[in-house]
DNA sequence: CGGCGCTGGTCTAACGTTGCACCGACCATA
DNA sequence: TATGGTCGGTGCAACGTTAGACCAGCGCCG
């Protein structure tokens, strides 16, 4: 009762009274190769003992894997859990298996856990951290670790193999920050943590380029960037990060009137910093944020936001790795990038007065 | 180049002089049995041909994994996301991984996953659908794996060894309900999904109680669990669950004046229902919810909910779930309820007039 | 000086699966 | 009656790692 250990294909194989190559022809579909009565007799054996074929020991035979790692900043971010939410059901209908990492955005722990990750045979990873450098990698990625990088457009000193998908995060911005100028806004702030990956950096581009179209410069407008550069904040503290700031910046001489966030969680932390000084979102502070998470449909007021459309980018960056790992070959790299989607709702309004 | 076929122990061993048994010496706590000097030509070894053992090779020959599984009914609501998050914070600090899962509470798919992780060769889950009945599970059970039920109590009917860890989910309910039973609520609504799941039950169970023990009975108040139990409703399609039933809800005769949610996406969802009737949250209507996600004390009004200390479970299904692995001789069933606490925000008031 | 125990290693047999190479029996054809 | 071809199945080596059995050399003690 205790046995821990598994049924294994040879007391199949005896049960059936044939032999173990037998049984691993029905598993590998040669079952053609056999009397239908044999298979008959194997498949009741396996079925009475209760047999599941022992994956370690098939990797090591075979070295193949139907695993692809994911990593991501964090789950605690609804937007990342949506996102590994829709990839797994694109893995899982090719059947495949989606490991699931927290990187943090800390790049130490990101190469653990892909070296991990290898050490489990899995040659394919979807990767989210936007770390400007892929450097820590590189060792893998030359021994032949397929790379999809999600969230982070192509680098010059990038691997040449490496695909990325992404949504152009500076038109975002644009978008985001040109809704705001429409609404007659003039003194915008822009609310991040450390601007440590590519699509931050990028949406902070994005911004500033808006800005500068309209006349203004990156001068007039505020950056609140986490107070310096020395310091991380995860994906869960983005919203607390965002409160701070708001409640920072609006106590400030000539404060802003309207906030481009970095991100869903870190603009819904804005519109609470604002309720905490007793000022209205929209009415008196206009708020754009970035993801389209679903609670950004759920504030008060709805959250309007540069939606990234979640599903479809998970689908895409899942069919590109499953093409590279069963096609080695084909790994030039190349990139993807979605144009956004401004989805207006009513946390903009025209500056008061 | 394109050699996706690891380094082995043989060439880490040939490279350094030594034989692959003094490699494997080395990595396995038995270092003192070699010179320093030895030692240190293996481990220049090793660096210089970036070894990592195969894990798979490693896990067929000891029949150990430090792999444990998580199946949560979905990732897509945050609270799932914040306790596989914490999960992993602890695994990680004892050298365990975790592989995730997500049911989408749907026992056949729960079965599936929970049968490859077995044939992954682990032999630990912990369980958080809370789905009423484990039979679909005996199989696995009755050859030795390891399961840590989350939210979800004992049942007579549960395995021996099972291990429960859970919040008290009717005292939980208990208290949001006496709470707003102290304000002077007395036409109140339950709002939930199918009530499919223990938890959910228990929750339901604790409203009635706390509504008769009032004096109320359970006529007087209204029940709204997704519109029939045929229907089956993903933890992300709560809060649109939440949101149609406030709208109906609130437009028949003598409508409810507080609802107590499933969940604090449900509850996010029953305020934009609310909202979208032109009525407020807290003055017109009182909303309490269930959780205490990160995103319920930056909504607006902040949301009154039961608190389930997350990381904390977390940390203690953890401790259950490692000791019962590493000492299957010790896996006595047993429960921990833990006393859920009620955090009074905003979004309750008294009732109008 | 024979035997003991220690030190620093190596040898070897698994772990469970797979898939190629092989094989005997039977049938059809020349 | 050879020849060859299919059918239905088996044998075996290998995948990379581990841990217990084993061993040679050395110093020491009685």
């Amino acid at each position: 009762m205790q046995s821990t250990a598994g049924v294994t294909i040879q007391q199949v194989a005896e049960a059936a009274g044939v032999s173990a190559s037998t049984v691993s022809n029905l598993l590998n579909g040669r079952a053609h190769r056999m009397q239908p009565e044999t298979r008959r007799r194997i498949e009741k054996a396996i079925d009475r003992l209760g047999y599941r074929p022992n994956r370690a020991a098939r990797q090591l035979r075979t070295g193949r894997t139907q695993t692809v790692g994911l990593v991501v900043p964090s789950v605690g971010n609804p937007f990342w859990g949506a996102f590994a939410l829709h990839l797994e059901s694109a893995a899982l209908a090719e059947g495949y298996h989606v490991l699931l990492c927290n990187s943090e955005r800390d790049p130490e722990r990101e190469r653990q856990y892909i070296d991990e990750l290898w050490s489990d045979g899995i040659r394919g990873v979807i990767l989210c951290s936007s770390l400007p450098s892929l450097e820590h990698l590189r060792p893998l990625i030359d021994r032949g670790l397929q790379l999809v990088a999600f969230d982070r457009i192509a680098q010059a000193d990038d691997p040449e193999t490496l695909v990325s998908i992404s949504i152009d995060n500076t038109v975002g911005a644009q978008l985001a920050t040109n809704h705001l100028l429409e609404l007659g806004h003039r003194r915008l702030a822009f609310v991040s943590g450390a601007l440590g990956s590519i699509n931050r950096k990028h949406r902070y581009r994005g911004f500033v380029d808006a800005l500068e179209r309209a006349g203004l410069t990156a001068d007039d407008a505020t950056v609140w960037s986490g107070g310096g550069a020395t310091e991380q904040f995860g994906d869960v503290a983005a919203a607390e990060l965002g409160r701070t700031a708001a409640r920072e910046l609006l106590t400030r001489d000539d404060p802003p009137t309207g906030i481009v966030a970095i991100n869903d969680m870190c603009a819904l932390g804005v519109c609470r910093g604002i309720r905490d000084l007793g000022r209205r979102v929209a009415n008196d502070v206009s708020v754009v944020g970035f993801d389209d998470i679903v609670l950004a449909d759920l504030a008060d007021p709805p959250l309007t936001t540069v939606r990234q459309p979640s599903a479809e980018l998970a689908a895409s960056a899942f069919a590109e790795l499953k093409r590279r790992i069963e096609d080695p070959g084909s790994a030039k790299g190349r990139s993807l990038l979605v144009r956004p989607e401004l989805v207006v709702r009513e946390s903009t309004a025209p500056p008061p007065r």
